[in-house]
DNA sequence: ACCTCCCGCCATGCT
DNA sequence: AGCATGGCGGGAGGT
């Protein structure tokens, strides 16, 4: 089973100990340590020659040899000893070992076998482990004080690629804002300062294409077909087409970041091209579903367009394989995803799974809401109307960016639509009554009160978010906004969002107005802050189950192992995690041991449940059963993992809101559990969770009782230290309730021993559990990878991105840079820019008063860790 | 045999 | 015209 993946791992093992941005800030230059690299170099060749193309040793060997490959390598070679046991196993070590400096030459004189055997492997020259690479040489978090300028052809050189590669990997950052284009060959790195905000936004977006809705169809149709089922066809096709953009496919709009627009004009002409957009809407597709787990079929037909799946073209289909699998191999590699297996009643199917941070749909990608909240409605309205409003044409080319103007425009219909619209009267949230209540006329009312809701739960929650928020606001690039268009955004972005309906709406986006349309996000730094309340009514009459697949497995979970299952199996299929995955994907490249077993456990479900689903599905055609499953999800949903939510009161919420972030990356996703539990109980709360829980916890969990051990304190000291939020000021009490209430729960259902504390903190982003993991200590070989993923990305920023900008503590810690809010505090944040020009105050949102807004919401208690935990009991 | 996806040709569009 | 980008799909390595 000696998987190829085990390469990657143990390099991104490496990578993950050099990850910390700061030195790699320090790495990434060329330097000129050469000599003490050499040495190093010699040992790292290995992995590092296979790197270089044959074609283009030239560029390596001459020059400057070592400077920043050198780094790398150097880095590499701290892990040496595990690469050189690989390759020794390979019986590679030997040839390259001898001749570091010859790479080049070596094809030269070996004979044809031996070249082969230099020659990389195909694996080696993998486009994840080359953005491994890529991402190694800058930090996470960038000081944006700092230089962050990144060459193209430096890079491509100094990592022995063709450019053609870097432009892949560009393209994929760009998309998530990680780099913004300044001119020809040059890139600025943003690292993921802007990670969270860009995903609130894409949630948002996805969820007003509704590809969530998109994807049920797919999945129905296909099982449809699967019977010859053509019932629904038509209803299917309805849902696609309305979303569709322009094209009659759902099309697209490059989601831009105030602030990180395309500056370079000659960039904006290919602002639409499929890569970045591509990449954006397979990001959305998992931040929309509910088991946050898609398959490259679905990715591929939904990103195509599938009103016309019957028409797909092989060949079509094919290509957008090909290039999912480009954009899954960077997104791995920033452990965005990984890659799992959906058995379905076809069989395997390749598919990713969302390891990152949980982002609320608000624009806001911090608030740890849940979806189904107005809250959430007006994220997504919010972000909807920013791409309206935004928009650039790009299709054609056009290169051109907002026009104040149509801003204008926008805010104006924006306004009408408020008022037109009463907002959901959530009890809520001021914010969200505020927001819609007043229409833009009151912007500054509606700062106010989300100032004041701020503030309090900021009182309690803590200061550390300020902090991030300015921070935040930095990296956003904040300017200063202009004081009619800050108004106008700060409506727009609470009221709006209430206003849109989530589901009914289409895809603002005229596929006429341009395939790229800039949205602008409304980035409420913190996020922290919010309070959470629970409206199940109002959850339920909102999402209706998105994730769930057609197929998902209804049946109830009997035995704990059911309920275990059937937390996972239920929704999809089966997922298998793979192993493997790593090689390819891998961002973690390797699943820790226990995830593999949670595959394992999967796998055997599957087949009962299929057995289940089938019947129901054969029942009902396509959404009648889905309905009834979400029903059943529901009703079952609290019977068996029943800690699905809390209310929480205010003041709890108020640290939850730091909390519920931390806990919003594992659970958050996009949705917050009520969503996931109202939408579809079954399949959102159960499956993903569990993959997640076991990619994320497992290295640690996995490995044995000590992880689980992860003590309550530990939970509480790790959030508090990482999650600025946490950290800020009840960590524990936060944690507390809610982690207590599931493991309580757990325990009781049996699914997890005594021992183990469930941690609702815990994302699925790995970043979360990295510290513990560090603590613990924990991971052999397997868990390694992960681990070392986790440390590597988290190091850096131990809060990190977490899912709802928490990270912003992290940051701040990492990075020296001041925080000092811009101009307003977060109002900086966003704003238009208009290539070749300067930024345009776009919105207002900055604030935080997206988290005031979306005061209301509801925490769950992760199901995932549920599942989690019972993987670990295993 | 299928899954992945590297590789690089060549179109596109800016300079 | 030259160069930077990046769409695209053949075809090969891996499993």
């Amino acid at each position: 089973m000696f998987y190829s993946g085990f390469n990657c791992l143990l390099v991104l093992n490496q990578e993950n100990l050099f990850f910390e941005p700061h030195k790699r800030g320090l790495m990434k230059t060329p330097l000129k340590e050469s000599s003490a690299a050499n040495i190093v170099l010699a040992e790292i060749q290995p992995d590092l020659g296979p790197l270089t193309t044959p074609t283009k040793p030239k560029e390596i060997a001459q020059g400057e040899p070592w400077t920043p490959t050198a780094n790398l390598k150097m880095l590499i070679s701290a892990v040496s000893p595990e690469i050189r046991n690989r390759d020794q196993k390979r019986g590679l070590f030997d040839n390259r070992n001898g001749l570091p400096e010859a790479k080049d030459c070596l094809h030269e004189h070996l004979s044809g076998d031996e070249y082969e055997k230099s020659q990389p492997s195909r694996k080696e020259k993998s486009l994840g482990l080359l953005c491994h690479k890529f991402l190694a040489r800058y930090p996470k978090y960038p000081n944006p004080a700092v230089n962050n300028d990144i060459c193209l052809d430096e890079v491509a050189e100094e990592l022995n690629v063709e450019r053609r590669r870097i432009y892949d990997i560009v393209n994929v950052l760009e998309s998530l804002h990680m780099v913004s284009r300044l001119a020809k060959n040059r890139y600025t790195w943003h690292g993921r300062h802007n990670l969270n905000k860009t995903l609130g936004t894409l949630k948002s977006v996805g969820e007003e294409n509704k590809y969530a809705e998109q994807i049920m169809m797919i999945k129905k149709k296909d099982y449809e077909q699967e019977f010859d089922f053509s019932k629904s066809y038509a209803l299917d096709d309805h849902v696609i087409k309305s979303n569709p953009g322009p094209n009659g496919h759902p099309d697209m709009c490059f989601v831009e970041l105030p602030g990180m627009e395309f500056r370079a004009a000659s960039v904006n002409s290919r602002k639409d091209k499929s890569l970045r957009v591509m990449s954006q809407k397979f990001v959305m597709l998992f931040l929309v579903s509910t088991p946050q787990i898609v398959s490259l079929e679905i990715a591929a037909k939904i990103l195509i367009g599938e009103d016309h799946v019957e028409d797909l073209d092989k060949s079509k289909f094919k290509t957008k394989i090909r290039r999912l699998y480009d954009i899954a191999n960077v997104l791995s590699s920033l452990d965005l995803i990984k890659k799992v297996h959906v058995t379905e009643e076809r069989g395997r199917k390749p598919a990713f799974k969302w390891t990152g941070p949980e982002i609320s749909p608000n624009s806001h990608g911090l608030s740890p809401v849940t979806p189904l909240a107005p809250s959430d409605l007006e994220g997504r309205r919010s972000s909807k109307e920013n791409c309206a409003k935004n928009l650039f044409s790009t299709r054609g080319k056009p290169n051109f960016t907002r026009h104040p103007s149509l801003i204008k425009l926008v805010k104006s219909i924006e306004s009408d639509r408020r008022k037109i619209n009463s907002a959901p009267s959530s009890p809520i949230k001021t914010n969200k009554a505020d927001s819609s209540q007043n229409p833009a006329p009151f912007p500054s009312k509606m700062d106010q009160l989300a100032a004041i809701c701020k503030m309090q739960l900021e009182e309690q929650s803590s200061e550390p978010r300020r902090k991030v928020k300015v921070q935040l606001a930095r990296s956003g690039h904040c300017k200063p906004v202009a004081p009619l268009d800050i108004p106008v955004n700060a409506e727009l972005e609470l009221t709006a969002p209430s206003l849109m309906q989530p589901l009914g709406v289409v895809p603002l986006i005229p596929s006429s107005l341009s395939s790229a349309v800039p949205v602008i996000l409304p980035q409420a730094p913190s996020g922290p802050s919010y309070a959470i309340y629970l409206q199940p009514a109002q959850a339920q009459t909102i999402s209706p189950p998105q994730g769930l697949s057609p197929t998902v497995c209804l049946t109830p979970p009997s035995t704990a192992m059911r309920s275990k299952d059937s937390t996972d199996a239920p929704s999809e299929k089966v997922i298998t995690e793979c192993t493997k995955s790593g090689v390819a994907t891998r961002p973690g490249g390797v699943l820790p041991g226990p995830e593999k077993q949670g595959a394992k456990n999967q796998d055997r479900e599957p087949a009962g449940e299929r057995g289940s689903k089938r019947a129901s599905m054969l029942q009902d055609s396509g959404s009648k059963k889905k309905f009834k499953e979400d029903l059943k999800g529901l009703e079952n949903v609290p019977a068996t993992l029943f800690p699905s939510g809390y209310l929480i009161p205010l003041t709890q919420c108020s640290s939850l809101g730091a909390e519920s972030v931390l806990s919003s990356k594992e659970n958050s996703g996009t949705l917050s559990p009520n969503h996931r539990i109202y939408s579809s109980p079954i399949t959102g709360v159960i499956p993903v969770t569990t993959s997640e829980l076991a990619a994320v916890n497992f290295p640690s969990f996995h490995v044995t009782p000590l992880k689980l051990m992860v003590s309550p304190t530990s939970m509480a000291a790790v959030p508090v230290g990482n999650s600025p939020a946490l950290a800020s000021s009840h960590p524990i009490p936060i944690q507390n309730p809610s982690s207590a209430i599931v493991n309580f729960t757990l325990q009781h259902l049996g699914l997890i021993s005594p021992s183990v504390q469930v941690s609702t903190s815990p994302g699925p982003g790995s970043v979360p559990m990295s510290p513990r993991i560090e603590a613990v200590n924990v991971a052999p070989e397997n868990t390694g990878p992960q681990q070392g993923r986790a440390t590597r990305y988290d190091s850096p920023v131990l809060g990190q991105n977490q899912p709802n900008g928490q990270s912003v503590t992290a940051s701040g810690a990492q990075q020296p840079v001041p925080v000092t809010p811009k101009g307003s505090q977060l109002v900086t944040e966003s704003f238009f820019r208009t290539p070749g020009g300067p930024p345009k105050p776009v919105g207002s949102s900055c604030m935080d008063f997206d988290g005031a807004s979306k005061t209301v919401g509801t925490l769950f208690v992760p199901q995932r860790k549920l599942e989690v935990s019972t993987e670990d009991v295993h």
